[in-house]
DNA sequence: TAGAGGTTTCGTCAAGATTC
DNA sequence: GAATCTTGACGAAACCTCTA
């Protein structure tokens, strides 16, 4: 995680797919007796990301923004998914309405890898049979787009991976990408072809293969805005932690103030 | 500058998930 | 249930950084 946390700074990047994307603030009006400290929390991550401002919970005519733990929702996901809980009575400010609790429970007797996907303690330490053995253990994650989808938003858009076409015998299937730079392959299927006349599992085999390529570029450049995404998330949260964090210190010195008058 | 070591990117395989 | 999609894992190649 290298996104930097600044006060009162400069905005960063242009928006992503992260629904928290450009969390404004909201105004807060001020009454002569409370001692409203307003204070913007501004984030700036490195490429490509959002800014976020987290406005001060701090607000006039508002009885206590400590909150109780009754108040806190605690919401626990199966396989450390992230949710974020929309409370009206929240104080942290969103362009969206209002955030709660996020939480992130990963599952008892839960290690992970190298690779970065979790499986059991049991199942790890086995050491028979290695590479099948070792898929076996592994637990297949929801997709990206699944998870993006079930937060209710950051839709990964779906771009279509080629399209096949055919004509008189020799189809063609357009492929564009960034490591390729564009490419059109063309396998033929009568007798008339000159130099490449493939047999049917071959010519299957292929088409499958070029598909595959092009999604698996697809499925990391989801990968990829999925981590970004969860890196976002990350960044807002660390940011109202502060903001949070600043607002309990100006309590206790209020409290201290009032208290020796 | 060579080359050793680390990181990133890509293609492929395999298997679970999804669609029809 | 077959076909297709999705994605983790793996190995190879390209790329980058550091050091002698």
């Amino acid at each position: 995680m290298d996104g930097m946390v600044e006060e009162n700074g400069s905005s960063g990047g242009a928006g992503s797919a992260d629904p928290l994307a450009g969390a404004g603030s909201a105004a807060a009006s001020s009454t002569p007796h409370v001692v409203a400290v307003t204070s913007i929390v501004q984030l700036t991550l490195p490429s490509q990301a959002p800014s976020a401002q987290v406005q001060s919970v701090i607000q006039p005519n508002q009885q206590s923004v400590i909150q109780t733990a009754s108040n806190i929702q605690s919401v626990q996901l199966p396989k450390g998914n992230v949710i974020l809980v929309s409370k009206p009575s929240s104080v942290i400010h969103t362009t969206q309405g209002t955030l709660q609790t996020l939480q992130i429970k990963p599952e008892p007797n839960t290690l992970v890898s190298s690779q970065g996907q979790s499986c059991s303690d049991e199942s790890c330490s086995d050491d028979e049979g290695p590479k099948r053995k070792y898929r076996e253990m592994l637990t297949r994650r929801p997709s990206y787009r699944k998870i993006l989808n079930d937060l209710g938003g950051a839709e990964i858009a779906v771009i279509p991976a080629g399209a096949l076409q055919t004509d008189g015998g020799l189809h063609t299937l357009a492929v564009s990408g960034a490591g390729s730079g564009g490419a059109i392959v063309q396998y033929a299927t009568n007798q008339d072809a000159q130099f490449y006349v493939p047999e049917d599992q071959t010519r299957k085999r292929e088409l499958r293969l070029l598909k595959n390529r092009e999604a698996a570029r697809e499925c990391r450049r989801k990968k990829k805005e999925y981590i970004k995404c969860l890196e976002n998330r990350v960044a807002v949260l660390e940011n109202q932690n502060k903001a949070l964090i600043e607002e309990l210190k100006s309590l206790k010195e209020l409290y201290c103030q009032q208290k020796t008058e």
